[in-house]
DNA sequence: AAACTTAATATACATAATGTTCATTAGTTT
DNA sequence: AAACTAATGAACATTATGTATATTAAGTTT
């Protein structure tokens, strides 16, 4: 039960042939209309070999995704404290931002095609989510499990802030990712942190409605 | 050229028991599995017909989602001061936000499926340009054009806030609504202005980690 | 290196949805 | 009532799906 699996390599080699091929295709249609014909077509595969391995294209789909995002979730995943280690690893919360940052950049031209609206929609529910237990780990780690004395329900609270850290993240896409990480990492924890017209030195012009 | 279009009512007809047919079908399966086929049978039509009116699916649904939309444009729409007007209708910008609320409840059903990921992705992507095109303007008017001198660049700033609205929108659909169109509007409002820890009243238990 | 095991191929086939055509029926407009 | 046009019904070619099977090729075991 080590990490090596005895995996035929010539599985390993047509996931990875179907999945690239998925990816270029993306670049130039959506998802709906992409067919499993056009897929092992461009994996130079046969028909059949993809219906032994998947049932059918959202199977394909979905797989691809959670082995991409079960990933994205190991990296993002704060360490635990190794009991027995005497230096007990109290890092900082949002770190985890950074490597969630990090891991996109390596895995860009994947997660900017699945975000976008040629992508999976699931692909984007299943992100907000993990981002979503980040955030919710970071508030609980802040103030505790305080369910109300909020000045605002938890649940609007927490959809702000989470998908506000998603949008940043495919507006960062979308821009090739012009800042490195860390600045996007140190930008997103600040604007949720001290707010965004704090942030944005608007704090006094501003006019308050209600 | 007056609002009153001669259409034919057949059409109209037609239109509608189509929409309907796919609302109704969205609320079992997901877009993407949802056959012309289908859509015609519940809708009681010949199949024929659909292609009497639309080139294919996603002619259909692009029509139909960009017929909402434009609604939804037009409430937002800050009103335009009538130029001869004694009164200039100085009304608050934020009112908008609380028009889109409103318009959102009228048509709870459509929108909740629609920005689920059973809905069309493409959806989700024009309504962020529409809160964005209003975020934006919020902005301008607050603080001028000024490209820079924010502390932070623009697009993420605006990135945020935007995703942010969207992401309150969502959950709030997803909880059917729990709370008044007013209420939001004020809640997602002062998220903004204020930040979201402000807000919670959290403002002195956070570390800031940079 | 030979024998075993399993993945990939080639091919065929039944089924279902698509998109188009056209003559006929039914509903609207003038 | 006549003219117009939308909807129907039916047929048809095309394309993608999903399944099955015998054969070839690649990887694993002994």
């Amino acid at each position: 039960m080590s990490k090596k699996s005895k995996v035929d390599p010539r599985i390993k080699r047509t996931n990875k042939y179907l999945r690239n091929a998925l990816v270029e295709l993306l670049k130039e249609k959506d998802v709906t209309s992409i067919t499993i014909q056009e897929i092992t077509e461009k994996a130079e595969l046969t028909r059949g070999t993809f219906y032994l391995h998947y049932q059918d294209k959202q199977d394909f789909l979905m797989q691809s995704m959670n082995e991409v995002l079960e990933e994205l979730i190991e990296q993002v995943k704060p360490k635990q404290n190794n009991e027995d280690s005497s230096e007990v690893e109290e890092k900082d919360e949002s770190v985890s931002f950074l490597k969630l940052f990090e891991f996109i950049y390596e895995h860009a031209s994947y997660f900017k095609v699945m975000l976008s609206d040629r992508g999976l929609p699931q692909f984007r529910s299943h992100m907000t989510e993990i981002v979503k237990k980040r955030v919710y780990g970071e508030l609980i780690s802040s103030i505790g499990e305080a369910e109300d004395g909020l000045g605002i329900p938890k649940d609007i609270l927490i959809s702000y802030i989470t998908s506000a850290h998603i949008g940043v993240i495919c507006s960062w896409l979308e821009s090739d990712m012009k800042f490195s990480p860390a600045f996007m990492a140190e930008k997103l924890t600040s604007l949720t942190l001290l707010g965004p017209m704090r942030v944005a030195g608007l704090e006094n012009k501003i006019k308050l409605p209600y």
